[in-house]
DNA sequence: TGATACCGATCGAGCGTTCGGTCGTCAACT
DNA sequence: AGTTGACGACCGAACGCTCGATCGGTATCA
C-alpha cells in the first residue's frame, strides 16, 4: 500500500477509517493524516467527504455484483445458483470486508441521488437472490414458507460475516463460505428425491478454488 | 408520548434520532429541541451523550435478558429452547425496535467500561445460544458442523428483522416470529427418529400468546 | 430553606471546506 | 535551445459554523 498512488492511499485509508469508526465520527483531518497529505490536498483528490463515501459504496457493490455475475450461471439450478451466491457473497465480506462494512452501515450518511443510487444496486442485486428463492420454491425443490423472508434471513446472515470475521480466526475463508452454503441449503429445505442435496450434490467447483477466482476478479480493476 | 414526565421523553426521542441518524450524527440540540426542553435544561437529566447513549444499550440488552430469560425455559429440549431463543429475540426486535438498532449498531461509538459493560451483557446472552446449539448436538437432535457458525449466522440473521421490519408490513409479529422460527429449526436440521422437527413438535404455545407476554414483560410487567 | 426543573448566553474546540499560494514537470512557441 | 505558461500535486492558514458542555441564573413547590 506504501507504493499506491496518493488517490488509492486516500481511499484506502478512508474505507478503514470509516469501518473502524463509523462517518460521522471520522474526521477529514485524520483521513488526511493517515493518507499523509494535508487536508488542503486531501480536497484536490474528492469532492466533499460524502463523495467519498458515495464512491467508496458503489465500487463496493459494483465489484459484489461483478463477482457474482461472473460466478453464478443463470442457467443452473436453484439450489446451484443459490450456493454460488452465498459463496460468492460471503466471500466477498472477507476479502473486502471493510467496504462491505461501510456499505452495510453508512447507507443512512448518505443523502438524495447518491443514496438512490446505491440503493438501486443493492435492490438489483437482492433480486437475483429473490428470483433465485421463488423459483426453487416453484420447482418444489425448496421448501419455504415466504421466499422474501428467507431472503431477509439469508441476507441478513451472510452480511453478517463481515462483522464478526477476524484475519487470525480459526477457520479458512473457503471453509467459512461452504459452512454458510450448508446451512443456506438447510435453511430453505433444499431436497431432489426426499433427500436433502448438500454443496456436493450442486456444484463441482471446490470452494478454494471459487476463493481464488473471487480474489482475481475483484482486484481486477475497479469501475468507476 | 406526550404525557410522559421530561426524562422518559428525552430517552425516547433519543433513541428515535439515534436510531434514524446514527450516534454522531445526532446533535445534543436535536434532541433537546425534539424533548421540547433546552439544550442546558436536558443537562439536567444526562451527564454526557455517551452516558445516554450507555443507559439506552443498557436498558434493552437487560430487558431482551428479562424476556429471554421469562420465556426459554432452561429445561426444556435443545429445540424447545431454540425456538423459543428465536421467537423471543425476532419478537423484541420489533417490540424495542429502534433501541435495538441502536444497540447493534453504536457500540463502536462507546469507549471504556460502557462499552465493556454492554459487550459483557451480549456475550453473557450469545453464551446460551451457543450452549443451547452445542447440546442439540451432542444430543443428536441439531445436525450442524460447528454450533459456533451457527450461532453467530441464527443472531444475525435474527437481528436484521429490526433492520427491515416496518409496522405496515404485511405480515403480522407474531408470523415473523414463527417464520423465523422455522428457518432456525431447517437451519441446525432439527430432527428427532429421522423427522425433521417443526415449531409444533417442540411447544404448544402458538406465538401470538408469547408475543403478549413478551409486551407486557418488555413494558416492565411482573413475571407470575 | 432547599431541592427540583428549567433556561439564555456563551465557552473553547473541532468540524468540513476554501483560499491563495508554491513547486516541479512538460509541451508549445519563439 | 531557451523561454513561457498551463497544469497537477501539494500545503499553511483561516473561514464560518456547529459541536458538546457549562455557568449563573429564575420560578416553583414542598
Amino acid at each position: 500500500m506504501r507504493g499506491d498512488s496518493t488517490a488509492e492511499r486516500i481511499k484506502s485509508v478512508a474505507v478503514q477509517l470509516f469501518a473502524q469508526k463509523g462517518f460521522e465520527a471520522t474526521a477529514i483531518r485524520e483521513i488526511a493524516d493517515a493518507a499523509q497529505v494535508s487536508t488542503s490536498s486531501l480536497y484536490h483528490y474528492i469532492d466533499t467527504k460524502e463523495e467519498l463515501l458515495t464512491e467508496i459504496m458503489t465500487a463496493a457493490m459494483l465489484k459484489l455484483i461483478k463477482c457474482s455475475l461472473a460466478v453464478v450461471d443463470p442457467t443452473d439450478s436453484p439450489p446451484g445458483r443459490l450456493v454460488a451466491l452465498v459463496r460468492c457473497h460471503v466471500g466477498m465480506q472477507i476479502i473486502d470486508r471493510l467496504a462491505a462494512l461501510v456499505t452495510d452501515n453508512e447507507i443512512r450518511a448518505l443523502h438524495g441521488d447518491d443514496r438512490a443510487k446505491v440503493l438501486k444496486l443493492r435492490d438489483e442485486y437482492e433480486e437475483r437472490w429473490t428470483s433465485t428463492l421463488t423459483e426453487g420454491k416453484e420447482d418444489g425443490v425448496f421448501d419455504v414458507a415466504v421466499p422474501k423472508v428467507a431472503r431477509l434471513a439469508l441476507l441478513e446472515m451472510c452480511n453478517g460475516v463481515a462483522r464478526w470475521y477476524k484475519d487470525d480466526g480459526p477457520m479458512a475463508v473457503a471453509e467459512i463460505c461452504d459452512h454458510f452454503a450448508t446451512l443456506a441449503l438447510s435453511m430453505v429445505n433444499a431436497q431432489r428425491d426426499g433427500r436433502p442435496l448438500r454443496i456436493a450434490d450442486v456444484t463441482r467447483e471446490p470452494s478454494v478454488a471459487l476463493y481464488e477466482r473471487l480474489v482475481h476478479i475483484a482486484k481486477g480493476g475497479v469501475i468507476e
